[in-house]
DNA sequence: GTCCATGTTCTTTA
DNA sequence: CTAAAGAACATGGA
């Protein structure tokens, strides 16, 4: 569910009410989805205060006053809602962090069916330890073209690479792709370096446009206060599969490509980047 | 029953 | 050695 914009918008939509907030008692639910090392559980239950939330690639941090940082990854279904304390739970809640702040008395709740999300408590030089690519939603040509020169997978899968460049997942690899007409086999490394910058163009537009529409909502993802995203109704590629191309019309294909579905025009996205 | 799913990480293969 | 492919994780919807 969450790629960059679907992120973005739960930690804008959590920053007003989480920073400055005190952290009360921590309640888990669900051990499996705790991964800070061994013996850090109880130190979850920290009594600290939240000073910054802000995003990093597909991560949401939370930094907290002593230094720790609380990470968040979404997964495929996870979901981080704010709701008033005592509302009822939904199915899946493994983690329930009990908030005082401004706003009065809320329950930060991490919600995770497939449970392939997850929850680290992070020391300050861990948490600093930079192992994802330049931003997505920033990324520019020259950057682009030196992550790129160094794989020959399809560039659809390097794209999927957080260490690469930080934030694109299935749909927004599938649409960027799309928007600058590029097969989405073509070897990373074989584009000429003008394919390169403006493909470096279509990520920036589109994740940005992504993130005015509050993300998109396929199935699960909601934002912080439970609300879909609408980026899904302007999806031009990803699961339109066997349908028209709203740029010309031709059949849009799905393929395999490692291991994840790939979406695109056979018309608009030849190989050489017509 | 089958297939598929917005992601990451570990293992296996080339 | 490295790069790439594949499996695994767990649940639910079509």
């Amino acid at each position: 569910m969450p790629e960059l914009p679907e992120v973005e918008t739960v930690v804008r939509t959590l920053r007003p009410r989480l920073c400055g907030a005190r952290i009360g008692a921590v309640s888990v639910a669900h051990g499996g989805v705790v991964r800070s090392s061994p013996g850090s559980l109880d130190r979850l239950l920290s009594d600290s205060r939240i000073v910054r939330v802000r995003r990093r690639g597909k991560r949401i941090e939370m930094d907290l006053d002593d230094g720790r940082v609380l990470r968040v990854h979404l997964g495929m279904t996870g979901r981080l809602r704010l709701e008033p304390a005592g509302a009822p739970a939904a199915a899946h809640t493994h983690v329930v962090w009990h908030i005082d702040c401004g706003h009065g008395r809320l329950e930060l709740r991490f919600i995770d069916p497939r449970r392939i999300g997850g929850v680290w408590l992070l020391a300050t030089e861990t948490a600093a330890r930079d192992d994802l690519g330049p931003e997505a939603c920033d990324i520019g040509a020259a950057a682009l073209a030196q992550r790129l020169g160094r794989t020959r997978r399809a560039i659809k899968t390097a794209l999927l690479d957080q260490s690469l460049i930080a934030g694109l997942g299935n749909i927004y690899a599938d649409e960027a792709l799309h928007a600058a007409g590029i097969d989405p086999r073509t070897p990373a490394d074989r584009l000429s370096s003008a394919t390169v910058a403006r493909l470096a163009k279509a990520i920036r537009r589109i994740l940005r446009l992504a993130i005015r529409h509050g993300g998109s909502t396929v199935r699960d993802y909601v934002d912080g206060d439970g609300r879909p995203g609408s980026f899904q109704k302007l999806h031009r590629v990803y699961g339109r599969a066997g349908r028209p191309c709203r740029r010309c019309r031709a059949t849009i294909r799905r393929i395999v490509l490692g291991g994840r579905s790939a979406h695109y025009c056979p018309a608009c996205q030849r190989r050489r980047g017509g």
